[in-house]
DNA sequence: GATTAACCGAGACGGTACGTCGCGTCTTTTG
DNA sequence: CAAAAGACGCGACGTACCGTCTCGGTTAATC
C-alpha cells in the first residue's frame, strides 16, 4: 500500500488555460467597448487577446458563446443588500446602483450587447432576465424590513416595487436615450415611494371590474 | 428614411417601381418576423417578394436602409388623442394603446427588431426616439386637461408622467419577458397616477442637496 | 474545349466565365509545375490567376477537381495515327510521341501529379487510363497496317504488342529515374519488334489464364 | 531512414523504446491499408496503436519520416537468387515473386504508398529505385550464368534485360490497373526472352542514325 | 401603335468572416 | 526519464452572405 499523497489530483486546470481564458475575456469586452457587437469578430479577439485564432474556437464553440460567456464572467458579481434603517435611503442606494451599473464605459458596452446585438441569443436573454432576478432577489429583504418599520403597506408587493424603481431607468436607458445619473435614480425613487405609500404597489386585485 | 427614388412625383409614375416597393416591404416584414434580425438575408427576401436580388440593391443601399424604411413605413400611423373627461380613463387608453401595439406577433417582430437586433443602426435609434416622443407628445394635452379638471396638481411635469407610465410596460416587454396584457396597462395607470397625485411627478428640483 | 467566343448567340457563355476558367486552368498549372501537388493551395492558385479564391469554389467544389479538370482539359489533345509505310517507323514515332509528351517541363508536372501526387482520386485515376486508352486505340491501325503488309505474324495481338512498346519507357519515368529521350523510345521499338517477329506477342494461349 | 534513435545498441536497451517502435510501425501499416496514404493521420496512428501523438512526433520528425521508415523496415527482405540451371525458369521465379510483392493486400497499400501517395518524398523515391537495384542485382548472375551456358548472346546487357522483364508487370500494376497474376510474369518471361535471343538487349548502339 | 428609356432578371464576381481540420510544438503531470 | 495528456500556433480548407457589376430582355409612357 502506497501512503496516499497529497492529492491535488480531482481538477486539472493545466495552467496556461487560465490565462488564455482571462486574456479572450478581457480581449473581448475591450473589442466589443471599440467596435460593438455587430463588428466582433473572433480573429480581432484573437489576436488582442495574443492567441490564435482556433485556441478560441477550441474553447468557445461560437463567437456567440464566447460573447455570452465573457458577459457572464463580468457579471458574476453580487453587490451587498443596503441596510440602512429607512426605505427612502435603501431604494436609493439601489437605484444608484442599478445606474452605476450601466454608465461606465464598460457598462455601456455591456449595456449595448446585452439589450441590442447580442439581445436575441437565447443565452444572452437569460443572462439578461438573471441579472435583473438577482436584483429583484437583493431587494426583496429591504422591502420586508420596511413593511416591518411600518413604512409601507402591509402588503406591498416587493418585487411590483422593484420593478417600479428599475423602470424609468431602464426606459431611459434603453428607449429615450437621455442621460442617466444619480438625480434619475432619486426621481425613480420618489415615484416608487409614492406609489407605494399610496397602496398602489400591492399585489393585483382580481376583480375583472377594471374594463373600460 | 425614404428610398433613393422618393417621390418623383409630376415626371413619371414609373409604374412597376410602387409594386416592387410594396412587394419588398411587405417580404420584409414577413422575414423578420419568421426568422428575426440576424437571419435576414436580402437574398431570402428578394426572392420572397418575387423579384431579383439586384433590384432590391437598386432601391436600397443597404440591407439595413431597407428595414429602416420598411419599419418607418409601417410604423406610420397616429392613434388618436384620447379624451374621456378623466385621467384615469384617458392614461388607461394610452397605456393600453402601447400594450397592444407591441403584443401582435408583427408588433412583436417589430419590438424585437427595433430593440435588439437593428438596435445599432443611428436611424432605427431615431425610429425609435421618434416613436416614443410621439407618444408623449399625444399625451400631453391628455395631462394639460387633467390639470384643468383639478386631478393633477398643477404643476405636474407631463413628460414625466406618461414616462413613468411607459416605463413598467417597457421593462416587462424587453427585460423582464413577463406577459403583457390589459392588466399591466391598468396597474401601470395605478402606480402613475397615484405617484402624480402625491406630487413626486412635478419638475425636478435643481437642489443638489439630494445625498442619501 | 472552349466554345469559339465570337459567337454569343445561341447559349449565354456570359463571357467573363471562359476567361477566368482558362485563367484558372493555367494557373493551375503553373502552380503544379512551381510548387507540385503537394503545396497546392487554392488561394495562391487563384491569386496567380487574379481572381478571388470564392470564384474559384464557385466553379469547381474541390481543390481536386479543379486539378482534375485542368488535367483533363490539357491532356485533350489527340495525336494522329503515324503511316510511313513501315512498322519499325510507325512504332518508333509512337514511341517518341510518348517520350515527348513526359518530357516538357509541364509534361513532368503533369506526369508527377497523375502518378504520384493526385493518383488516389478515383477521376485521376479514369483520366490515366483514359489516355493510355486513347494510345492503344490510336496505335491499333499501325499493328494492323503492319500485319497487312506482312511484317508481322498474323495473329499479333495489337495491345499487347503497345503495351510492351509502354511500358519501358514508363518504367524509367515512374520507377527507376533514369533519364528518358529518343534512344529510350528506339530501344523500346528494337525490343518489342523483336518479341513480335519471335511470336512473342501473340494471344496469350492456353489453359484457363486467358486473362488478357 | 532509421528513426531519429537508431540503434543506440550497446549502451541501453531503452526499455519500452522498441515496443513502441514495433506498435507505431504496425499501425502506420494498418492505417495505410485502411484509409491510404492521403488520409493518414498521426493522431489515428498514434490511437491505433495505443500510443500518445506525442510519442510518434518524439521519435519521428514527420509523419512521412514515420511512413518512410515502417515501409523500409517492411522491405527490408531479400528474397535468395534463383538458379534452377535454365534461363527460362530462372526468369519465371524472378518475375513471380514480382508479382507476389505486388498482390497481397499489404502489398497493394505499399505499392499504393510508394507510387502514389508518398511517391514526392525523396526518401520514397530512393527506396523505390532501391528496391529495384535490389532486384536488378540479384538478377544479374542469372543473367551472367545464361550468357554462360551459351542460352543468351554474349553481350546481353543484364540490367536492360531485367528492366524489359519488370516493365510490363509495373505498367499493368501502375497504369492499366489490369489484374496481375502469375500469367502475367509468364508473358513477361516470354516476350524477354524473345527479345534476348534476337539481340535486341544488348548493350545501346551510340550510332546516331536511328532518326525516321 | 411604334419608339425608347427606364427598369428588371440572371448570375458571376471581389471581398470579409465564418467555423473546421490536421500538423507539429510545447508544457505540465504521472509512472 | 519517458510517456500521457492536452493546449497551442499555424496554415489551409470550404462556406455563407454581403454588395457590385455587366449583360440582355421587358415593360410602359410618350410620340
Amino acid at each position: 500500500m502506497q501512503p496516499a499523497e497529497p492529492v491535488q489530483s480531482a481538477a486539472r486546470p493545466v495552467g496556461r488555460g487560465a490565462k488564455v481564458r482571462a486574456a479572450v475575456h478581457a480581449a473581448t469586452l475591450a473589442e466589443l467597448l471599440d467596435k460593438g457587437y455587430a463588428a466582433l469578430s473572433v480573429e480581432d479577439i484573437a489576436q488582442r487577446a495574443g492567441v490564435h485564432k482556433t485556441t478560441v474556437y477550441r474553447r468557445w464553440v461560437d463567437r456567440d458563446s464566447l460573447l455570452v460567456d465573457a458577459l457572464a464572467d463580468h457579471l458574476a458579481t453580487d453587490l451587498p443588500v443596503p441596510n440602512t434603517g429607512a426605505i427612502e435611503t435603501d431604494l436609493r442606494a439601489l437605484a444608484r446602483s442599478l445606474v452605476q451599473m450601466f454608465t461606465s464605459s464598460t457598462g455601456q458596452a455591456i449595456l449595448a450587447a446585452m439589450f441590442t446585438g447580442a439581445a436575441h441569443l437565447p443565452e444572452i436573454a437569460a443572462a439578461r432576465r438573471h441579472v435583473f432576478d438577482d436584483r429583484l432577489t437583493r431587494g426583496e429583504p429591504v422591502v420586508a424590513r420596511a413593511i416591518e418599520r411600518g413604512e409601507l403597506p402591509r402588503d406591498t408587493d416587493a418585487a411590483e416595487l422593484l420593478k417600479t424603481l428599475a423602470a424609468p431607468i431602464y426606459l431611459r436607458l434603453l428607449i429615450t436615450a437621455e442621460p442617466v445619473n444619480e438625480a434619475t435614480a432619486d426621481q425613480a425613487v420618489r415615484v416608487t415611494l409614492a406609489a407605494a405609500r399610496a397602496g398602489a404597489l400591492r399585489p393585483a386585485r382580481v376583480s375583472k371590474a377594471a374594463t373600460g
